[in-house]
DNA sequence: ACTTCAACAGTAAGCGCTTTCTATCCACCA
DNA sequence: TGGTGGATAGAAAGCGCTTACTGTTGAAGT
């Protein structure tokens, strides 16, 4: 068999350059990274080699030798989500700032997946890994995830959670939290200043942390009140806006009783007003409504979409902010929520019957 | 000195695998990649040796070797943009479909920044570069990416433009086009449609090849008319709710005669909405509106945002296909784009004297 | 019994870059 | 003038992995 001659590389090395300004290899590596000292003769030559032949570095070589990459991996359910997005923003503004790459990695929520990401970005000797928004609450998966924050600690990986709770054992991973429990106890309190009792709970996905502290939030605002929460219906759905159109949908015709809805995301509460509406049902005149996130959209609804705010770009900085190492220490409780009262929740209707009547109509 | 014992890497590799499975490097590499023959045997001592230290393969030694790196990077204005974290949604399905990882690079819109990103991809040796949304029009910036473009394409990195027109020059480029000419000219005669002749159009940042195509296609569809556009005023601003809301503000107060807004994207008309609402304007009774883009946040809107839809998930899909290399040729023609009626936009108000007299009183 | 060949396994040569070690070369000091 | 040391350069050893090449085997072919 006739052996291809080993084509010429379409790309430059350093060997190229070195060669063309008659230099050694270690000489144009010492003028590309300006930590030794080359006399001003050489490092002229290096440049206009460089510039002649169009050279750039080969970032894998480098990060080969040097065991770091300048790479940031953030993992989350959905880029297009505003939640996430924002976050991501903010973040992209920190590591741009000080020259860290970002790869991103869609879970779609799928806690497997999101493991394997990390498996991934491990491979791919990031320097620090970003995990956003909440995680799965099995056992198992908790402890796998555990294990793969220790081999990421153990191989020099900084491992930051934001918007999740740190896992209790080891101190392998910083955690910028929030307090979830309080945003779902602030929105439920603000419809009880609303006299509403009687509040239909449309939940995120079951088995992640997010959806379990706002459903307890959301009973301990009962537990304070000393109202029973049971009296309440609780449904789920994935915090997505057709989770809250389907639902709202479907408890309003199916006749459960509530004279208001707390959506455990903003996505929810739009597809819960775009339900109501298209039932003929007014907003907050019939039915109150209130959401948790204050994602952007919220602010353009009219009426303002009454919400919870997270600092999503906060987290997303100090996250960011910790990962690269500028921030020693996570921030030591979750960070606050705060209540941004909208339009969209006013006092009980008048007559019970009101509901009821205006959808027979 | 004392000189520090080389510290044991944290960090196994295959070598060490290949101790503890009592085989070759050679035959570790063939189970990992299962390219070569390896016996039953070999192949569970392997395995179990990987298992066993928690090995995970150095992603950057192999991209040097195989001088490729399965890595496809992006660069875009913002990622938390509805416009393009759309399209990012759909870049990453398909790349998470395929096993490639996406970096994602954030100008600001600024055509500098998207150039040195261009360079530094290069350097990170990505396997295909898409860039989304509208680029610069000026001829130094056209040159210096054609330039990046020749390079990229020398050293086989695949580059897709996304929502940019394709340069004349030079085949080293494939392009996802969009007809942004219509979708102003679409967006135009809707609003003639109602009787709308004195439109403010709010365009973009000036500059970019979109805002340049948007404006067009509004002068197109007044020479089509075989009305003068002159008469209509037309401003600048960047696209974001900011400047939509400050844009309009500016032009109510300042007695701009206009019947309807034209903005240039949904942003700019959700801001523009938000503007006229505080000033007490009532959309479409006295004046209407209409955006370009159909951003999700659009159909949240009450009432529904009238707009132009383009088809951002699929730009995204295919400009993904097209880096990955799955689809061999661009789509010949720019993309469509479709009307999406929505509620906005009304007859003229009976009275051309109603929007002075309700901003007066 | 003697090739022939497929199936495996190991050796070792890099991939492009950084970095230690080892020179050189001078300016400068005693 | 010999000695010192700072400023520069270059040679070469890897970083961890893939992949020709070069063997070994043992079964099948003749």
């Amino acid at each position: 068999m006739v052996r291809t001659p080993k084509p010429i590389s379409a790309r430059s090395t350093i060997a190229h350059v070195a060669e063309r300004a008659g230099v050694s290899t270690a000489t144009v590596s010492r003028v590309l990274n300006g930590n030794y000292p080359v006399s001003k003769e050489a490092r002229a030559k290096v440049a206009q080699a460089i510039d002649e032949i169009d050279f750039v570095q080969n970032a894998q070589a480098k990060a080969l030798v040097q065991a770091k990459t300048g790479i940031v991996g953030v993992v989350m359910a959905d880029v297009s989500d505003p939640f996430y997005s924002e976050m991501i923003g903010s973040i992209q503004n920190v590591c741009g700032a000080n020259g860290k790459l970002l790869v991103i990695c869609s879970t779609q929520g799928h806690s497997d997946v999101e493991l394997s990401y990390l498996q991934v970005l491990r491979s791919q000797r990031v320097d620090a890994v970003i995990v956003l928004g909440g995680g799965s609450d099995d056992d198992q998966v908790q402890a796998s995830l555990a294990r793969q924050a220790a081999a990421l600690a153990r191989e020099g990986c900084r491992l930051v959670l934001c918007g999740r709770p740190a896992p209790d054992a080891g101190r392998d991973t910083l955690a910028v939290e929030v307090d979830n429990v309080d945003a779902a106890r602030q929105a439920t309190r603000h419809l009880m200043a609303f006299g509403h009792r009687e509040i239909l709970f449309l939940g995120g996905p079951r088995g992640s942390t997010t959806s379990r502290d706002r459903l307890a939030g959301f009973r301990f605002a009962f537990d304070e009140a000393g109202w029973a929460s049971e009296q309440c219906t609780v449904d789920a759905g994935d915090f997505s806006r057709q989770a809250g159109y389907d639902l709202a949908k479907k408890h309003v015709l199916g006749g459960t009783r509530f004279t208001a809805i707390l959506a455990a995301s903003d996505f929810m509460a739009i597809g819960a007003i775009r339900a109501l509406l298209s039932m003929g049902l007014r907003i907050p005149d019939d039915l109150s409504l209130i959401g948790i996130d204050d994602i952007p959209s919220a602010s353009d609804m009219v009426p303002r979409l009454s919400t919870v705010r997270l600092p999503l770009s906060e987290m997303g900085r100090l996250a960011a902010g910790l990962a690269l190492g500028l921030d020693r220490t996570a921030p030591l409780r979750p960070l606050g929520v705060s209540l941004v009262p909208g339009l969209t929740v006013g006092p009980l209707p008048a007559s019970g019957e009101a509901l009821i009547g205006r959808i027979a109509g």
